[in-house]
DNA sequence: TAAATAGTGTCTGTCAGACACTATCTT
DNA sequence: AAGATAGTGTCTGACAGACACTATTTA
């Protein structure tokens, strides 16, 4: 029989501040690279995760006290060096928690608008090689992607909706082919509602489909 | 300390035989699953494999003699239920060879048109799940995507590499389409040579570009 | 009416697919 | 010339982005 290697769970938790992207990172307790930031991560627990999924979910929710909204797998990283301890694999999972349920924005760090492979905060173990691969992974998603609709309340707005999107692929979108393009989707339709700001005319409020909702509860 | 859980390499092995896309299954000699068709897998071996990706092109080396030209990681699966043996996590990675390299065709079992989630065969442990998600990931990349690149011969026509890509996603493509995208995309060059049949118009000769063969190297 | 944001109608450049056309070879 | 495949020119419908327009509210 071999050696068994390593297997853990990384989880890169996005979210976003004053329309900006964020990321989690924990200034780590112990060796190795103790005091250095990491992402957050941890081991699998066999008797009680059923899945890498699971471990990544409550990982997020022991450390943080979040319960994530949205998370799908990144990629598996793994070698004989990434970490000090002997050879492992990582399997990295992409979250992203809603703004209004974050109340301690320390440990969130901006992710800048020229975010490149040269990393911004230098992390633990291979972990700036992943956060620039979640990076790309979630600004690369197709600009109509559902993902940032996991960011939001309950029901929102479509301006509300189109300034997340803006923060998160850190570019502008006109206005009109942006909500032709989410209504005909069919991953949002409207409440019936309406937010009146008292201030001008008042918007409309929408809510994710079910569709939609229906690909967030496959992932837990 | 937790129970480290195990950890597998899976390969799924697809190449083209007469214009279908066939994946290799291997019928088990040992427990659990004995004599059922399952996916390409092993352990990983941590004194001689650098990473996941390693691994999976040793099993495929070992147990079939053959090297791939190309693979790719397309996700991890895991949880208690998948392997009698105990809580396991597969790394699992879709490669191509070339169908000129295969010699002994026994072993490559064709995927229908009419591919579904309803298990054509029946295979091991999770390996139906498995075998669905790669043949979706295939047949779903970018109509011009490089891969089937890696299923030509180092110098090819751009008829033959069309009857490739045809034969790959199941559906047929506009000849003067085909080749402005080809072309412009920059995946493939004149090598200068011209395939001359006797039989009629002579074509000209096209092999990857480096761009393209960078590609390749970086999955190694 | 002015200010402010919500929401829409329409033009245009781009581009993939359709398809007919030309080119070059053998017999 | 006929037959066969290689390779190209051109039209068109769909559609994303640009942008100006209308709509509805408060003050």
């Amino acid at each position: 029989m071999f050696v068994k290697p390593i297997l853990t769970v990384d989880v890169v938790c996005f979210t976003l501040i004053q329309g900006t992207l964020h990321t989690l990172l924990m200034k780590r307790e112990k060796e190795p690279f103790n005091g250095q930031l990491a992402l957050l991560g941890g081991y699998i627990h066999t008797e009680e995760d059923s899945s890498t999924m699971d471990a990544a979910k409550r990982v997020a929710r022991d450390k943080l006290g979040l319960e994530v909204t949205y998370a799908e797998q990144l990629e598996t990283f793994s070698g004989p060096l990434r970490d000090p301890r002997g050879w492992s694999a990582s399997v990295v999972y992409i979250a992203v928690v809603r703004p209004s349920m974050v109340k301690e924005t320390a440990d969130f760090y901006p992710i800048g608008t020229t975010w490149t492979k040269n990393a911004e905060y230098n992390l633990a173990f291979d972990h700036n090689e992943i956060l620039f691969q979640a990076v790309s992974r979630i600004r690369n998603k197709s600009t109509y992607s559902s993902l940032p609709l996991f960011l939001m309340d309950s029901t929102f707005t479509l301006t509300e909706l189109q300034n997340v999107y803006e923060g998160m692929m850190q570019s502008p979108i006109d206005k009109a082919t942006f909500r032709r393009k989410i209504i005909e989707q069919g991953i949002v339709e409207p409440s019936g509602e309406i937010l009146d700001t008292k201030l001008h005319r008042p918007a409309k409020l929408y809510r994710a489909t079910d569709k939609t909702i229906q690909l967030f509860k496959s992932t837990i």
